[in-house]
DNA sequence: TCGATATTTCTACGAATATCGAATCATATG
DNA sequence: CATATGATTCGATATTCGTAGAAATATCGA
């Protein structure tokens, strides 16, 4: 398995996860960057205890779907839409390949596009 | 946890295996419907035993994103292109609250690849 | 510095997952 | 019908994952 795969299965397993992927869309509508949340904030909102939202947190981290940023006393932590749309691409890849056509399916069709970062 | 989100993790799982990623892809480019490959073929192509790729290949199908059908004694499985796309719509739902203000939702982008295009 | 607040790390354990040989099932062919 | 072929199911085992209380770490304000 190469060094690419291994890190689409690891963001992939970070998001398939009932508290993580419901924390991933938390901070996908919190905006990136500067926008996304308090970790305390994700405890409250998903009512999971501290010391599991925090595994959960570092897992996400460490696959690289989400990033943080201390404030304070506050770790703010954000959704990474570029991780998103590259493991997308990687998923997707070459389907245009088969017969049956794929001009009509929007992912392959704007692989193009996101190839460009 | 609504019925959504628990079809999304199952995608999402499916996916998150060392074998099942290289499947997939495999029947990406093997194309949709009647394209696909022939179990005995995948097993080939991935080098992993019959009866283990069996359990993948029921993995992944119970989860929805790729189909069979029989063509004589073979099974041949395909990609299901469309599941693929409502998983992505999914988990980048609503993106566009953020600073980025991106117009489709199925390609939301990061302010760095928006300046490019 | 002291105490309050925010969050992580440590720890243990039950639950879920991956593996693969052997046995079984389904279909085709002579 | 008998036999070969393609694929799945069964069973046992090893490994990984999710959970959450308790303790530790980091930062702020008085």
């Amino acid at each position: 398995m190469n060094q690419t795969a291994a890190k689409v299965i690891d963001a992939l397993g970070a998001l398939a996860q009932e508290h993580r992927l419901a924390l991933f869309r938390l901070l996908v509508q919190a905006g990136e960057g500067e926008g996304g949340m308090a970790a305390g904030a994700i405890a409250t909102a998903l009512d999971v205890p501290a010391s599991s939202l925090s595994f959960h947190l570092a897992h996400m981290e460490r696959a690289g779907i989400i990033q943080r940023l201390r404030r304070g006393r506050s770790l703010i932590y954000s959704a990474d839409y570029g991780a998103m749309n590259r493991l997308v691409g990687y998923l997707m890849e070459n389907c245009c390949a088969g017969d049956s056509g794929c001009a009509d399916v929007s992912t392959c069709s704007t692989i193009e596009e996101r190839q460009i970062a």
